[in-house]
DNA sequence: GGAGCGCTGGAAAGCGCTTTCCCGCCACGC
DNA sequence: GCGTGGCGGGAAAGCGCTTTCCAGCGCTCC
């Protein structure tokens, strides 16, 4: 095996043309090379089945052709929503996309930032949600910093406060349209299953709720803090229900978490929505066709990825730039009238 | 922006050492290196923030630290357990995991592996399954060639006869086996919502499924072929509907597209089980929660992802290795006795 | 008709690192 | 006492590419 890699030095020997030749022949420079010459080098590379070696490049142009995709966790569809949105983009223009995953530990972030820096990517979408802690937070931003000093961009999906270009979905608004369009239809006592309360998305859909309900004069909810994850819903539906609350409609701060509340519910005999309406968050599409159906608040999630991806991809200037994305409030079967 | 990088050369300086020792402290030789210069180095890469250039240190070393990982669409959750258990491996193994989706289409795959080959990639994993089409089987057949003649490595997750590593589920064995449980429900009549025609995953899983009806001495099923999507499940299922066939059980031969197919029926006002009874293939945990529960083959996803890691990582010899992995029939709510 | 210019091609200097090779030093053994 | 290894340190030769700089050439323009 490991039959000797065609390098650039052999198409140019082949071709009877010089290093430098080649190398304008095979990537494009400003400069022009006759087209003699030209065919003569495309050619012999194809032939030899030449393919430039990215690392080499990457060391001689100081540039790499990485983008770096940082993530909870892909299996969370609300990710792999986001993931596609970023890998398109990164495809289309040529890039690389570097998927790291943190399972949640901010620690693991900032060393995948890290990782990343010593590759050289040229940008990185930060797509985890930021928290309140202080610590890892700054500890990010340090790395964020030096990553952007080497002159890499840096794009966040969601709230964050680092300085960064930012995608920021409509969390609070949209928490809030739901909360009004939920007690449109006469519920009067809710309860929100709310993520960790360290989480700024959580955060930011619970306080929008709050604030919808007391538009409409309604009685601050119950929260439940639970994980952002599907285990996390159930269990704290589960806690609700142990608490004896009467809410008649559940808002769960994802929709990931609304299934595994609906799971909960229904194990203990609640009819939803019959007994009791619940809501959820995001709109991911492999959850569009469960029965019932989900309300929810519907994001672009691979829009989002999209454009993350875009801000990161053109310089842009210095400014930070925020994109927001409107979340859209789709009531479902999962949500009665009250 | 853009501070000077850091590099290995002022280390050494800073330090008072030879670029040759600062190297061999930061990166783990086999030469020994006096504690007190090792201190030194270590002391000042701290102190400057040194993080070695990955692009540098694969030129010099010849091999990078990036592992491939292709599929066909990451927000299929069938590929995002996968890619779960492969980023797993790679990142405890302190490498790199590049992203590469194909969104279904052959030449893209050679695309990216042809990309990969550039990065010098040390392997790559081919989560998507192989289809029936030759011409493009030999191009991806001669990109993997040249890719392992480069010295890196490649594992496929599911059926492939590439002579590579291979992480093979038992489609075959799983279909007979889902087949033989559910006649054992008292069905006779079954349909067979069977993806595409040319994926080798879909033909193993529809194949195994007629022996297992075969085994049980019952008629062979209606096929109805359609994209390996929820949209294919759903037009599939349609198609079913229209066809008047009198089936009491369909098997979709995955699970996304059991869940098109149930959407359809509902709209249709079929009720799932007790006008007919629908099972699937994978075992999705995204959609374990859904109602009524999806009767299904589980595969061990995030484990299949896991091996496929674990084999293109750990050397292993020249003969390609097969490691099986078994399907287990789970029966929920969405079949029923008939 | 020669100075100046624009254009193409090639030589060579890096990019930041690894690794070979060599050198000096210090036991150690006879 | 002196050859012999072994060992830690440094100089320097690459790894495969890009890009600067220069040389040569055919023009145009006074």
């Amino acid at each position: 095996m490991s039959a000797r890699q065609v390098t650039l030095a052999e198409v140019a020997k082949q071709a009877g043309v010089s290093l430098a030749t080649a190398s304008r022949v095979l990537n494009g420079s400003t400069r022009q090379v006759s087209e003699e010459l030209s065919d003569r080098v495309l050619r012999t590379a194809e032939q030899l089945g030449y393919v430039p070696n990215a690392s080499a490049q990457a060391l001689a142009r100081n540039s790499s052709s990485l983008v770096g995709l940082v993530v909870h966790d892909i299996t969370d569809p609300y990710f792999s929503c986001i993931a596609a949105g970023v890998t398109r983009v990164a495809e289309e223009a040529g890039l690389v996309v570097v998927l790291g995953t943190t399972g949640r530990r901010p620690e693991r972030e900032v060393e995948l930032l890290s990782t990343l820096r010593a590759h050289r990517a040229r940008a990185v979408v930060l797509a985890g949600s930021r928290t309140t802690d202080r610590s890892a937070q700054s500890r990010l931003a340090a790395e964020i910093d030096a990553f952007t000093e080497q002159g890499g961009r840096v794009a966040c999906v969601s709230q964050a406060k680092l300085g960064t270009d930012t995608v920021v979905p409509g969390n609070r608004a949209g928490g809030r349209a739901l909360a009004r369009a939920l007690t449109e239809l006469g519920h009067k006592k809710f309860a929100v299953l709310g993520g960790p309360s360290d989480l700024f998305v959580a955060r930011d859909r619970l306080a929008g709720f709050k604030a919808g309900l007391a538009d409409a004069g309604i009685a601050p909810p119950v929260v439940i803090n639970g994980a952002f994850t599907r285990d996390g819903g159930y269990e704290a539906a589960l806690e609700l229900l142990a608490s004896k609350t009467r809410a008649t409609c559940v808002f769960a701060v994802t929709d990931v978490m609304a299934m595994g509340a609906m799971a909960a519910l229904r194990e203990r005999g609640v009819r939803v929505p019959e007994d009791m309406s619940i809501a959820g968050f995001d709109d991911i599409p492999t959850l569009r066709d469960t029965v019932p159906a989900l309300s929810t608040v519907r994001l672009p999630l691979e829009e989002m990825g999209e454009i993350a991806a875009g801000l990161v991809l053109d310089a842009g200037g210095d400014e930070p730039r925020t994109v927001r994305v409107a979340g859209e409030v789709v009531l479902r079967a999962s949500t009665a009238h009250n």
